[in-house]
DNA sequence: CAACTGCGAAAAATCGATTTACTCATTTCG
DNA sequence: CGAAATGAGTAAATCGATTTTTCGCAGTTG
């Protein structure tokens, strides 16, 4: 079908119009699927769209539209499993509405966040589905409120006055990993995180203190929050055990927190379960397959997606209201990396099941 | 600055022009940075721009240009390190030229592959960079031609007679890899992977053979290669290993086949490296964090990013000439899985260093 | 003093669609 | 039978820039 036209100019919706002897105009509606054109014209365009391998330009098509048929998608990063899903979910989901999905990643800079938003409000997307880096109080989303766009919060939000939030219900599969973690035992927990991503890390921390309170108040929870970065972290877990604290169970707030939590007991050569337990927020493929597998929490992607795309596009479309605040349900995955407290001896034996 | 603008149409560049009482065309050289502008002219401008927030809408600036400064970036997945690394490498460079990324997932689907470049082709986009989910002879890379698009195809490539090509010296990695387990006594030695990805796959195969054999004629290789997907690779090894078949080491090719391979032992009670030698090609974050931490072959992602970015702006900007293919040398990371053959008790003992 | 050169800016064409307004026919109905 | 309604299609305006062409005016030159 397509010969010659290997490297030349694209035909356009004037080329079509002219060879099927109508006006561009008749094409636009063949195209968008118009029922009041004469069915013999209708054939005559197809035969031209056909012959001549001709589409439709979409960013001259969204010319005249004020919303553009793209939505913005800021990730705070591309590089773990989380977020790499979500992408791939909004871009699914977009896709079917016939969106393309522009994303970008703020590389957990909220200066960059909002520079990226800045560019997407330049390409007037349509909708914007926002990761913060922080929370919901951000530059970002101000900057999206100052300048009307539309727009879902996703993940690291709790609830808005502006904009629909979507998030996993962190709390409620917090005091799930407390109901566990105390009916085996423990009464000496450690939980470590971010504070910086003030609203989940809030919510994932109360969760699970409130439920642990409520089973025994006098379980101790010790709580190690560092700021910003995952280096300070590192280095206050390495002090609180090196101070001789020796805590039954670990709950980590977050995946990086797992990784360092795990890089300090192998430093300390202590074993899951026999010597700590440990526990993480967010899942990943690697931790079904080690030695042990460990017990994370698992973040209902999928559902994050779907109903962030729901609300954003109803939002599109008009539709008026307050902002709604969703928890999607996590699942909790309980692997061997969680035992009996003192279920082994301390650094010896072995962790096979 | 900005008061009343909350909701509004956004300015343009004839709001700017009147407000600054000059020409459209004016505003538009004074914005492209062109110096023939009277400079008391070019300063009412500014203070129009400043003073009206105005931005240009990049696409309206892209629609008078055969090339839009738009870079599609083609990925078969979004979910691993590496190419989450990836995205995030391409999607900075292109930024730095003051273009925008457009990243798609294939979802390892060869046919999606080639609908998502058509899309990109839809929008015009100045150039590609393609990671096939197979190898430089899909489909995808035919449309490319076809349609004298401009590109560069990475990772999962050799060369390619029509576009540069940029990955990974996946061979020169393997053969490394060869003399490290050959030098500590590995004389039977199994070598997974998906055969599916011909062109990597191969050449790793190829280079590990090579260098094993001119090593020592006598180590035996096996090999197992499975199509398409990772789950008919599991069952072969599971096979594999059922017919009594203990070699001291396994080299996997891919990511997805070190994890497959870290369940097989599991599942056999097996422990790396007491009982088997474990590398794998591609690393993780949580490699250095488990226990035993597992060895593996570092690829150059911002290398490769950095290179296909600068053939591909080489190419858009005109450049003529033969297509080139460029190998970026790997890292090779000796970690705790590998160890000497026999170094343990079968089944027995810990597997703490 | 007429013709020429240049500079800087404005006017108009262009990119590729969509959408509005308008023109003919042909029906429908009072 | 004539007026209004409907159907099918086109020309032109529009979206927001960029780029080409044209123009006015000042200063030179023959």
């Amino acid at each position: 079908m397509a010969h010659k036209e290997a490297k030349q100019r694209r035909p356009s919706i004037h080329d079509v119009a002219s060879r099927a002897g109508v006006s561009a105009a008749t094409v636009s509606k063949v195209m968008a699927g118009v029922t009041t054109v004469k069915s013999e014209n209708a054939q005559r365009v197809f035969d031209a769209v056909e012959h001549l391998g001709y589409r439709v330009d979409p960013l001259a098509s969204d010319m005249r539209r004020a919303k553009r048929r793209i939505i913005g998608a800021i990730m705070p990063e591309f590089e773990s499993e989380f977020f790499g899903q979500m992408v791939t979910e909004l871009e699914g989901l977009a896709e079917q509405r016939g969106y393309t999905l522009v994303a970008a990643s703020s590389r957990e800079s909220e200066a960059r966040e909002k520079e990226v938003l800045a560019r997407m409000h330049d390409w007037r997307v349509a909708g914007v589905v926002l990761a913060p880096v922080r929370n919901e109080h951000g530059p970002a989303a101000a900057f999206m409120k100052a300048n009307g766009m539309t727009g879902v919060l996703i993940d690291r939000v709790l609830s808005d006055d502006a904009f629909d939030t979507v998030s996993a219900d962190s709390a409620a599969a917090s005091a799930e990993v407390a109901t566990m973690l105390v009916g085996m035992g423990h009464r000496h927990i450690l939980v470590i995180g971010l504070a910086e991503q003030a609203a989940t890390v809030r919510a994932r921390l109360d969760g699970f203190r409130a439920q642990a309170l409520a089973l025994d108040p006098l379980v101790r929870i010790d709580v190690i929050l560092s700021e910003v970065s995952v280096d300070p972290l590192r280095s206050s877990l390495r002090d609180y055990f090196g101070k001789g604290e020796r805590p039954t169970a670990v709950y980590s707030l977050l995946l990086k927190g797992t990784l360092v939590a795990l890089s300090e007991f192998r430093r300390r050569g202590w074993h899951c379960p026999n010597d700590i337990s440990l526990v993480g927020f967010d899942d990943a493929e690697w931790m079904q397959v080690t030695w042990p597998a460990i017990a994370a929490v698992v973040q209902p992607v999928r559902q994050i997606a779907t109903e962030a795309m729901n609300l954003l596009f109803a939002r599109i479309e008009g539709e008026e209201g307050p902002p709604t605040a969703r928890l999607e349900p996590c699942r909790v995955l309980m692997r061997e990396s969680v035992g009996l407290p003192g279920g082994g001896p301390h650094s010896g034996g072995g962790d096979r099941q």
